[in-house]
DNA sequence: GTGATTTAATTTGCCTCACGAAATAAATCG
DNA sequence: CGATTTATTTCGTGAGGCAAATTAAATCAC
């Protein structure tokens, strides 16, 4: 248990006001008093304190419950959006996907590259990540010194807190130190982090579970991710591992064990030499949920039955992870869900049966085809989060 | 977020080094200090305060860096034993077990009652389980009014914070306020919680998981249940709730849906009518390994191969967890590990084949065949965390 | 317009807490 | 018996939070 003193009750209370100016947008000091429970007095103080520091700016208009309301008007407060800049970006193993955003999280920038780096050496891999973020940082007018942290996301198991890729789907080797290894080519702070966790905190933050405090996310992609908000943090396991949902077992096939990864992965579905690759492309854009189910429509049984068949396997999967965790949402995310109404309707139906009767009704299932960039914007959000809690200038220079 | 004032500060403190002192024995303040990184001038002020509430004691002996050492002697410290008492229980289908603890933890007496409640009505159990902490109370020399609080452990899905019952093997009803039922019957603060956290907290305190901080704990008993231990606390999942491992599903068989506890419940092994009972009998008292492992070894094939089959089902459902949580260890409990090497070996090898290869070697296997009445001080244990985690005279009256 | 009223924010005074430095306590050593 | 050593307590300071009082900046009433 970490000791406590003034200075931690300082920073929790500020980051509590600071996150709630986040959160409630253009906020005056009696209501952030009202929410965090904290003396005007003390609000004041760290308000004054987080001005100082430039991390919050006022605005003297905008009070909603304006016309004709007596009484000194209230300064509102918002989070400066200048007060930094971070760089987020989602690695996938057929793409990568940069995002620059201010200290709100508003994108300023975004940058693709379609570039498949799956299976290269780590060196070329580092050099196109290096690449895209310089490039993506141009393209927002900024240059690398003007950038706080850099949070890259990529699937596979991460370890937080150290930074270092225990196993990648898109690394041959095992065991990197990603996050040195990048902060040192950029020369500036690199977090590395599981792309499911990424964009769990874009969802928290900005997405389908803004008012949850404690939600599930399951990532549909090459590889299946998840993602835990425990307490409006993320549940980074025990050694701060990330989770690998495709490694789970489902039983014992014929030969052997079977995994979800096996059932479910986008290469089990796509099996990538049965089909024509038509539709191995649509997925893999993320687009046209419609294009892709006039594809399934016409295509062969096989590929159908594939969807059903992964549906089922992932159906089953939540309602174990909702038998674990009884959040209040699943969220499902991911290029799967292109796959249409076959797919989601063997999992919803998979789902029903499989989760237990005592829990029926705990969990709502919410389906969200988020693009890319939203993915990039979570990890962006992480370097935040850090960046938010960091102590900065709580020890400040007094004025 | 919860507001930070001095008041929390202290409470956090206070908690940190009573849980020193309650782990490291008799212990001085120096070395508390250095434990809890506290200054030695608050830790004496805490310790003043502890004192003065009659929750730790003085011991001028026992000094055990002893023998000339020069410098004044420290004055050990240690928990007061008589500063409070709790009644723990463990409910489990076929019998009951209840314990007096005093403060430390020590049992003070135990009382087993081996009756069968299973699917009574809510009224006759409740009068059962009054009754065995009535009389284990007496049993131990006092009265109801010395004990400060009960808690109950039993299986299935309970709702901590409230108190709820959402569902459980002994119970017809669902969503029984059980709490509330036992605390009036008692008129004593009572404590619902799952048998499966119960005995985690004890592995925790006194058992197999003293020096982690993290941990995952899986029940064999009737009922398959799951305690997860997070940075020193039960991990209690979004709403509280307690984890059923039984309902995780398995996979599709030929008839639907097949759960963990179809494979690998009491039940589900012994087959009730299958066998003759003399196995079931000895399963359920928890003794002779050696004794069961005649039987096997007499008993037909079919048995072996039901101990088999569940030994891989949980195999498999243990690479699952450690999947998804990646602890240090896992500790195996419950009545089912009577069941011997056909058991645990299948067990080993399912998990060793289920668990992912990136994860290999960061979870050990352990196994435990504590008597229940380790379960019962388990529950004990989660009375007693409530009682040193309560501020009590945080603000208590100045000397 | 000018003062009364109302609401927001800041200032003042007080309390608790943690901590470092100095003082005190209780041993052993020579 | 005094010097030395180590543990614990006392004292003084600074940080933090809060309630009450005060100041600020509007609207309303006439």
């Amino acid at each position: 248990m970490k000791t406590a003193d003034p200075e931690l009750m300082r920073a929790i209370n500020r980051l509590s006001v600071l996150d709630t100016i986040r959160r409630h947008g253009p906020i005056s000091r009696v209501e952030i008093s009202e929410r965090t429970e904290l003396s005007t007095t003390t609000v004041s103080a760290i308000t004054a304190s987080l001005l100082d520091d430039g991390l919050i700016l006022t605005r003297h208009e905008g009070d909603i419950r304006n016309e004709a309301v007596r009484g000194r008007p209230r300064v509102m407060l918002e989070v400066n959006p200048d007060a930094a800049r971070v760089v987020g970006a989602k690695i996938a193993a057929s793409r990568m996907v940069f995002v620059v955003t201010n200290f709100r999280g508003d994108v300023l920038s975004t940058l693709t590259l379609p570039i498949r780096i799956d299976r290269q050496p780590i060196a070329v891999i580092a050099d196109l990540v290096e690449d895209g973020v310089r490039r993506c940082v141009v393209d927002a007018g900024l240059s690398l010194e003007d950038v706080d942290t850099v949070c890259l996301g990529l699937p596979g198991v991460i370890e937080h807190r150290t930074g270092h890729v225990r196993s990648s789907p898109i690394f041959r080797e095992t065991n990197i130190d990603f996050a040195a290894e990048m902060s040192a080519r950029l020369s500036t702070p690199t977090i590395v982090e599981s792309d499911a966790h990424a964009i769990t905190l874009a969802h928290h933050w900005f997405g389908k579970a803004r008012e949850l405090e404690d939600m599930v996310l399951i990532s549909l992609e090459q590889t299946l991710g998840l993602g835990v908000l425990h307490g409006n943090r993320l549940f980074r396991g025990a050694g701060g591992l990330s989770h690998n949902l495709g490694d789970l077992v489902l039983g014992m096939g014929a030969q052997g064990i079977v995994r979800l990864s096996s059932q479910a992965g986008e290469s089990a579905i796509l099996g990538e030499k049965q089909t024509d690759g038509r539709f191995a492309e649509a997925v893999r854009l993320g687009r046209g949920m419609t294009h892709v189910q006039a594809l399934i429509q016409a295509d062969d049984d096989r590929l159908i039955a594939a969807a059903v068949r992964a549906g089922e396997a992932v159906g089953i999967t939540i309602a174990n992870i909702v038998t674990l965790f009884a959040p209040p949402r699943v969220i499902l995310v991911g290029s799967s869900l292109a796959l249409g109404e076959p797919f989601l309707n063997s999992l919803r139906d998979a789902y029903a049966l499989a989760v237990p009767p005592s829990l029926k009704g705990v969990s709502e299932l919410v389906f969200d085809d988020s693009t890319d960039d939203f993915w990039a914007q979570g990890a962006a959000a992480v370097a935040l989060y850090e960046l938010y809690e960091s102590p900065w200038s709580t020890t400040g220079p007094a004025l």
